[in-house]
RNA sequence: UGGGGGAUCGUCCAGUCGGUAGGACAUCAGACUUUGGAUCUGAGAACCCAGGUUCGAGUCCUGGUCCCCCAGCCA
């Protein structure tokens, strides 16, 4: 009923629109995409790159900064740092020469911490972790001061120089921001600015033995950047209070604005990473990019593009509310896109030996084949045929079900792009019963695109030439979990009880189309009536083809049967 | 019993000043099909609850309910 206006603005979006139109930092408009290195990044930070480079992108003279959240030395390194630059570039985001760290800044940031202790906003305190606990109150009751609270400045300037000249261990002092021990927001009782940490930094090395934390540190490096729009997720909004105290404590120039969004959760997965850590170091998975995870080196390694994972994230929209993504969308995204570019070619998984008993021993046929029907720009191919062929076992059935369309004994069967087929006789193994191979004949003047191809057959069957196929490895990849929200109901570990026990299936030995012989690691094909594949790029090599599969095709018949079976 | 947020189809996101609640995915049905794919058509499907204001409330008011986050020297 409504005419399709322009899409309306998520409301991050009108906010910064807003911003501009009123001339704030005189209309200009920076946001910053701030991982932590330590771990690796996945599609929650997509989400949010998507955001921050998206809103830079979209807006004149926007600008988008990569900085690293480095702030605790005891948990990041540089390999997390290259390989979060690697994820960044891959998913198709530019940073220009605005690569920053939060470390870049630990001078200044020392300068701004001196000058809140010279406006008594700031003072040492020797109590130990437990006695600032212990202080801290709780949800309903309020904190009670330290005792170190009213140290003289000079006395405060004089052990914060020494904090930083090394002369305490670790634990020994802290700096704290004076505010407001009965806040009934907890993050304003005298948070902690500075702690000492004695070990080297992955950037900084041994010059800094004090290191800032994350609410001293985050809004000066905002500030010190001159970034307009400070996006985050809705943990941090409880911390707004302070990020703005902290920016007018210390009379920074620039007064960024903090708005925070509902991270992504998609279902059937996990996105945290300490949940990540621990499915990787347990064994779980094989690594942060097994193509289970939802990680972005897990998703490429998948099969997965940017542009699929880009317009997924655009269409699940910004928002506060919490929720969760169907997996199914992201899977709509990936099909929409690799429907369009990948080439068809013809895979048979699970190969049950044909034989057509009237075409010749020994003679082969190069029938054509079209590369991708959605793109005839892609052109066509030759696939080999011949008297032996291998078919999937599961596209014959002894005895078929209502509406089964493929091959069973005296049906009629379209091979693609070749014959029609029919089943005259099976042979089955003696010993267990097993279907071991079909016998068909064949009708010559239905081959492919001759003149008298047009008779019609319910099915049609991929296949490949027992000669001529290729042997391949393929990776089947199910859901991780079970439950579509496996970290919900147990807190901590409970998620663990719901893997998958059948999130990877490894077929061996199946049967390639010879046209994929050689094919790059990381290219995609469809596998015609299965799904999307890709070239592992880690396993496989010339000698040896291993593909992962992206994702299935829709197979309605699977429902059908399903359906039918269910009652 | 504190504070900060959030509640709209199964899921995610829209909904202007108060004026027939819309899209995508998913689901179901049909058409088409040499991929049971793709494509096309159609259908079902929601305003947390209770009052109030109003000709008219998802939207405004009052009172409830439920969910999420916060007591790191993590981010």
């Amino acid at each position: 009923m409504t005419i399709p206006g322009p899409p309306s603005l998520d409301f991050i979006r009108t906010i910064v629109a807003q911003d501009v139109k009123a001339g704030k930092h005189g209309g200009r408009v920076m946001t910053r995409f701030p991982p932590e290195p330590n771990g690796y990044l996945h599609i929650g930070h997509a989400k949010s790159m998507c955001l921050n480079f998206g809103i830079a992108q979209e807006t004149p003279g926007g600008l988008c900064n990569l900085r690293y959240d480095d702030t605790n030395p005891t948990k990041e390194n540089v390999e997390y740092v290259e390989s979060i630059q690697a994820d960044v570039r891959w998913l198709g985001f530019d940073w220009g020469q605005r690569l920053f760290h939060a470390s870049d800044y630990f001078e200044q940031l020392y300068e701004y911490a001196v000058v809140l202790i010279k406006k008594w906003r700031a003072y040492v305190d020797g109590s130990t972790a437990e006695e600032i606990r212990q202080n801290r109150g709780t949800l309903v009751a309020p904190g009670t001061e330290s005792p170190h609270r009213n140290r003289s400045m000079e006395e405060n300037l004089d052990l914060f120089t020494r904090m930083r000249a090394g002369e305490f261990p670790d634990g020994a002092y802290v700096l704290r921001a004076k505010i407001d021990m009965a806040s009934p927001n907890l993050n304003m009782r005298d948070p902690t600015l500075y702690r000492i940490r004695r070990v080297p930094h992955y950037r900084t090395g041994d010059r800094w033995c004090i290191y800032p934390t994350y609410d001293f540190a985050h809004p000066l490096s905002d500030s010190l950047e001159g970034v307009t729009h400070s996006l985050c997720t809705l943990e941090f909004e409880d911390h707004r209070p302070l990020y703005d105290w902290m920016l007018d404590g210390c009379e920074a120039r620039c007064h960024s604005r903090q708005i925070e969004f509902a991270r992504l959760n998609l279902s059937y997965t996990v996105m945290s990473k300490r949940k990540l850590l621990e499915l990787v170091e347990e064994g779980h998975v094989t690594g942060w990019d097994d193509p289970r995870l939802p990680t972005l080196m897990g998703l490429r390694r998948r099969g997965y593009t940017p542009e699929a994972i880009r317009n997924f994230c655009d269409h699940i929209g910004v928002a506060k509310r919490d929720g969760v993504v169907e997996m199914a969308l992201l899977e709509h995204f990936i099909r929409e896109d690799l429907n369009r570019r990948a080439p068809r070619v013809m895979a048979v998984l699970r190969p049950l030996r044909v034989v057509i008993e009237n075409y010749p021993e020994g003679q082969v046929e190069d029938l054509e084949a079209v590369n991708n029907p959605e793109d005839p720009g892609m052109g066509t191919r030759k696939v080999p045929f011949s008297r032996v062929v291998y078919i999937e076992r599961e596209d014959f059935r002894e005895i078929p079900p209502k509406k089964f369309f493929r091959l069973a004994p005296g049906q009629e069967v379209r091979l693609r792009y070749a014959y029609i087929i029919q089943c005259v006789g099976l042979v089955k193994d003696e010993q267990t019963g097993e279907v071991v191979e079909v016998r068909c004949t064949y009708d010559p003047e239905t081959r492919s695109g001759s003149s008298q191809a047009s008779r019609k057959v319910k099915g049609t069957l991929h296949w490949v030439s027992a000669a001529k196929a290729i042997e391949a490895e393929v990776r089947l990849y199910d859901y991780l979990f079970i439950k579509p929200n496996p970290g919900e109901d147990k807190e901590g570990g409970g998620y663990r009880a719901f893997l998958n026990p059948r999130s990877l299936e490894i077929l061996p030995s199946c049967q390639v189309e010879p046209s994929l012989a050689g094919a790059a690691p990381g290219s995609r094909y469809q596998f015609e009536r299965q799904g999307y594949f890709c070239v592992d790029s880690v396993d496989s090599s010339g000698s040896r083809l291993v593909f992962n599969r992206t994702v299935a095709l829709r197979d309605t018949w699977a429902k059908v049967e399903k359906t039918q079976q269910g009652g």
